[in-house]
DNA sequence: GACCAGGCACATC
DNA sequence: GATGTGCATGGT
């Protein structure tokens, strides 16, 4: 037997049952998450969304529109998803890096081995772990775990990792003990995002929390 | 008006 | 290697 297994099978299973599914990512093509993974960084939804739709109403939504162009006109239709031209920057790094390695092909992407992949998004400037997990798994679908504040906040509240933990030993907490399916990863990281919005912030409010009866 | 939000790179010690 | 800081809008 695995206690931690259990455990993370006991806290998905919470969950799912108290919130549902959470039907993520919420784009409609693999390149509106690319795009939306560099948002979003350290912002709230919100505002990624204003800027996904002026990015969509300008009809930009395309890898080589993108890439041509000029980063201050970028910058400004993604003003409402704050830190703009740093991420304008980030952005043209990042479709810079898929057309020259994969002709702006998404489907080339899926179609590539996963850790190498990994690799290559985190070799571009302004994509780190998140950023590139977010990718893998839900643009590309590849068995990624995504880790973020949430997922280290609820874990920690838990007793699941110890204050000093890195990204890289959450993330094998919860790929060493989940069976490797997307779909689950996919699920199991949107309910963690949701109950640590509800819950599990900086201050917990454990009252009312589905997972409280598993407090320590 | 303070605090927060689905990070990351870079400077400095 | 650890720690601190800039980046910025918009909602609560």
């Amino acid at each position: 037997m695995n206690i931690l297994a259990d455990k993370l099978s006991e806290i998905y299973d919470l969950l799912l049952e108290a919130y549902g599914p959470q039907h993520w990512w919420p784009a409609e093509s693999p390149l509106e998450v690319l795009v939306g993974a560099v948002l979003t960084q350290n912002t709230n939804w919100q505002g990624v969304e204003k800027a996904m739709t002026n990015v969509k109403n300008h009809n930009l939504l395309d890898p080589h529109k993108l890439q041509a162009l000029p980063i201050v006109e970028l910058a400004q239709l993604i003003k409402p998803a704050g830190y703009f031209n740093l991420k304008a920057r980030r952005l043209k790094n990042l479709i810079d890096f898929i057309i020259e390695a994969y002709s702006g092909d998404l489907e080339a992407m899926e179609r590539a081995e996963t850790d190498q992949l990994r690799e290559e998004l985190l070799a571009v400037n302004g994509v780190g772990p998140e950023t590139a997990d977010s990718i893998l798994l839900y643009a590309l679908e590849k068995p990624v775990f995504v880790v973020d504040t949430y997922t280290y906040r609820v874990a920690s509240r838990h007793g699941l990792i110890g204050k000093e933990a890195s990204y890289d030993d959450l993330q094998e907490l919860f790929t060493l003990h989940l069976p490797s399916e997307v779909r689950l990863f996919n699920e199991y990281h949107a309910l963690l995002v949701r109950v640590g919005k509800l819950h599990c912030k900086r201050k917990p409010r454990c009252q009312g929390c589905p997972l409280e009866p598993l407090l320590p």
